[in-house]
DNA sequence: CTGTTAGCGCCTTCAC
DNA sequence: GTGAAGGCGCTAACAG
């Protein structure tokens, strides 16, 4: 590997003038030019190990999410590395799973010496986030937040989004309404539970089902084929995420019911493909891209000028109605299939 | 942040005492407990910058995708990264998206000093994997591979997947099929759809139709819109990987079209969503994290040991026929809706 | 078993 | 505008 020394060495010059050179310093333009063309011919790029050394500035942030295969995040990750790479940064990714080794891939970060790290799942009982925040190391929470914790914070409205979605149901005359929710631990979790129960509650009408699943596919599918298995199942069910919802239409297909006919689903995200006209999920929107923007936008301004006061960021949610729900009720009507 | 002489000061040895207690070198075990002990009291994590410039290998791994929305990628991703961390190393994510920056994002990877980079989308005219194979850099291309470059490979079988896609169409009686494909410069693309014409040609059939999308949804929904509003529609989509055969399923359910009484679709690569109720499409199976791990794997071992012959390993594909697909010409029959 | 000594490749004062 | 020198935090001989 060509080292600024080699193309010093080529150019007749010190390696600290290839340094400034590269580096927009003050060189005059025709040694500067001699040097970017070396640079060029040889292929060097400049070894941002070594600078990052000297630097303490190694370009790169962590970005750690629970579940890749979730298509939740990759619609974050995309929108962060975008703007990571137009800041000059690049992306450390941790794909943390159940959370169980979060502190071992937040580890592995440090080591590398992030600059700051996004989380875009964080659990209640996180002690790795909670230490980081203490320390005054620059990290970003989004998606899900953590009480208590002093850092930036961007989210989605989950209050208005679930009580909208507890409307919407409790006018279609839904009553035998099931939650399903994801890890308890989890703020995106409890804020949709704790708001669409409280709507529900305040017109009177108590919570039919609740079950808890992961935030995937396959657990809310195996929890909806009990919840529709019952004698008495509910008319409708709400998910605290798009995948869940989509979980929920794979158990009502399975058994042969009708969505929205014999029951209605609604998710949460609207992530691109609660629109695709094999599902038309009705669903609560939230500006996924925009929120990952403002998460790597944030993290870059507390990295290079650590702020003040953290700021606490809550983007608009809104209630997309697709053919996922119905009125009550309209299932004898028609009947089944 | 915590250095290794601020621990070694506190115990009271030198500093190379604390890098060997560190990294398992000799030392009495009363030190290495202290060390240890003082080490996790601080929370000290070593710094893998300076570790990396000192060693030049700095546990680093590119990991290159086309676009982390597609869901195809994450399966993969997950897997190369659950087998990158047990191997101690991390991955630095670069989507390039349509192809056009991958020159830069490589850059920025190699100024990482990455120890070795997995394609999983190269394209035939990326001159960042030619280049890099040709300086002998630790690559590896998996999914999509490259003619002429001498690296390790590790594909799908391509053409048997896509011979059997075929058979099977031209077995339930298909005649008029139409092939939707993804950019003419991937090996995937290619090598599906050259064995998919092959074998239909070998039972005297022509190809009904030919359409070029992205690989994405968005595009194969739009291509799948226009060549089912035909006056004589195909009565089969063959497509080139599953995320284009949701699409097409999208623009059937569009349409108000039904399959596959209508028209019959197969998709390619078996993601798990391919086998959600919603979908039961008829696909190609390819072990995706079998693949993937392999591919860390091969990485790995470039990189610890350059090996004399690179290897090319094709994983067997194998066709699963679900719901998407049936006989040609029952449509009538049954009449529409 | 532990201390001493060189750097790894680069940035950054400080002189000139 | 350019050169010289120091050092970022760590590993890896080499002594002892």
């Amino acid at each position: 590997m060509t080292t600024s020394w080699d193309i010093a060495r080529e150019v007749g010059v010190t390696q600290s003038t290839v340094s400034r050179a590269l580096n927009g310093g003050p060189v005059a333009e025709g040694t500067r030019a001699r040097i970017l063309d070396a640079a060029a011919r040889r292929g060097y790029a400049v070894n941002a190990v070594a600078r990052g050394l000297v630097t303490s500035r190694s370009r790169l942030v962590g970005v750690v999410v629970a579940d890749v295969t979730n298509p939740f995040y990759p619609e974050l990750i995309e929108a962060i590395g975008t703007r990571l790479t137009a800041n000059g940064r690049n992306m450390l990714l941790a794909n943390v799973g159940n959370g169980d080794d979060e502190a071992h891939h937040v580890k592995l970060l440090l080591e590398h010496r992030v600059e700051g790290i996004i989380f875009t799942s964080a659990m209640a009982n996180s002690v790795a986030v909670r230490r980081l925040a203490a320390d005054g190391f620059p990290i970003v929470l989004t998606n899900r937040e953590v009480d208590g914790i002093d850092c930036d914070v961007i989210v989605g409205n989950n209050h208005a989004g679930a009580e909208a979605a507890a409307e919407h149901l409790l006018e279609l005359g839904h009553r035998r309404i099931a939650l399903l929710t994801g890890q308890r631990c989890t703020s995106t979790s409890r804020d949709r539970e704790t708001a669409f129960k409280a709507r529900l509650r305040h017109a009177g009408v108590a919570l039919y089902r609740r079950a808890e699943a992961g935030f995937d596919q396959q657990t809310a599918f195996e929890a909806s084929i009990t919840l529709l298995s019952e004698a008495k199942p509910p008319t409708a069910i709400m998910c605290v995420n798009d995948l869940m919802a989509f979980g929920a239409l794979n158990a009502a297909r399975h058994l042969g019911l009708n969505v929205p006919d014999d029951v209605s689903v609604v998710g949460f995200d609207d992530i691109p493909m609660a629109s695709w006209d094999t599902f038309r999920l009705t669903t609560v929107r939230q500006p996924l891209s925009a929120m990952a923007q403002e998460a790597a936008d944030a993290l870059d301004r507390r990295i290079t000028s650590p702020e003040p006061q953290p700021e606490r960021l809550v983007f608009p949610s809104e209630l997309i109605v697709r053919q996922t729900t119905s009125q009550s009720g309209v299932s004898k009507a028609k009947g089944r299939n």
